[in-house]
DNA sequence: GTCTATAGCTGGATAGAC
DNA sequence: GTCTATCCAGCTATAGAC
């Protein structure tokens, strides 16, 4: 019976729609109860609290958008490809008003250690596969000497959720950010297909950096 | 008489001391009132509204704080120094609460046109001297090829405030994405230094990028 | 499981005394 | 300019009928 999908769903549904139309500081139960076609009563009958309801959904949702990716992830077999394939990641998920939930949440989740639980699970989630692709892709490349794979996947996604914040004030200026990014990604094809020149550079300056800033 | 500051400047001092201690979404007539010490009804009779005046205190904080980088800025000779100041700036700002301001801003300025106008303003004033420091620094470089300043200036800042949300739920995860964006910044140095060898191969990844997507 | 009703608070904003 | 008092909307959460 598709007619009448089960209330617990509805309402999680209903509460990543909230926040992704109204923001995290209009999100409440009367909010969530109205987009999830139910009675506001029900929430905490069934979560509990408005914390554990976005909570679950954020973990349910999380899960499942993740998994769209990992085989994608999984068949990538160059840094050009993984630029092409996070390009659509971004887009896809941006397209969704999921980078924009991200964000709500994590504003939300400075003030209220639930939600700031339920935020680190979630960036865990999709930490895991870019990570690891990341670190196949990188092995003998002269970017290896220079790249924390662990950082550079969060410094990628830390960066999306920057930029989504921008976006919501300056489109224009967002968009020519992003641009600026993705020259950076074409650095490092440059760097990586440079082979021995780059990765001779690249040593030399961080043994000098080692030694302006021991430590 | 300094024992009694113009409630004004209290008003606008206690706005932005509430959205950086209690966030946005815990910002209200009350809570900014009571750190700053007045009655809650003056905010309403100096401002008109709390969006008003959140409006005011974000003009005049952020153009003292980018009055205090203008003339660092300009004294910035290479690109080695200018990572330098900008590591500065982020940890002075950090550090004061700012960046997380801003984020929190940002945050509600998705759903609040007079917030988001505000923001923007904001952001304008931190872009201008950053963008000319490094047209200013970048002409001659191999680098020119791949940058845009106005959109470099803008998506660094953006991860900076991505890195920023994503501290408050993960500070190890953030420490490492941070450390992973001064490797982009070491990175842009190699090429910077590489000169023509690296300007050949900019130019011929160009020519391909170009010609795989045209426009 | 789902509903109505409501208790008890906090929110923005204003009126009017001083 | 600053205060108290207040209106009313919206909030979380629960009690209790169905």
């Amino acid at each position: 019976m598709p007619g009448k999908p089960d209330t617990k769903i509805r309402l999680m549904d209903g509460a990543l729609e909230t926040v992704r139309t109204h923001g995290i500081a209009a999100t409440s139960a009367r909010t969530i109860a109205a987009a999830a076609g139910v009675n506001q009563a029900l929430i905490f009958y069934h979560f509990g609290s408005i914390d554990e309801l976005l909570t679950a959904a954020a973990e349910r949702s999380t899960a499942e958008r993740v998994a769209a990716y990992t085989d994608r992830l999984a068949a990538v077999r160059s840094l050009r490809e993984l630029l092409v394939v996070g390009r659509e990641l971004h887009e896809e998920e941006r397209a969704l008003g999921n980078v924009n939930l991200l964000a709500q949440m994590l504003a939300g989740a400075r003030n209220n250690e639930v939600l700031a639980t339920a935020c680190a699970a979630a960036l865990a989630q999709w930490m895991a596969p870019i990570e690891s692709t990341l670190a196949r892709l990188l092995q003998g490349s002269p970017l290896e000497e220079v790249t924390d794979v662990a950082g550079l996947a969060r410094a990628v996604s830390a960066s999306f959720i920057g930029l989504e914040m921008y976006d919501g004030v300056d489109p224009a200026g967002a968009a020519s950010a992003f641009t600026a990014l993705e020259q950076l990604g074409v650095l490092m094809e440059i760097v990586d297909d440079l082979g021995p020149v780059a990765r001779r550079a690249v040593r030399a300056r961080i043994t000098r950096t080692a030694r302006r800033r021991p430590a």
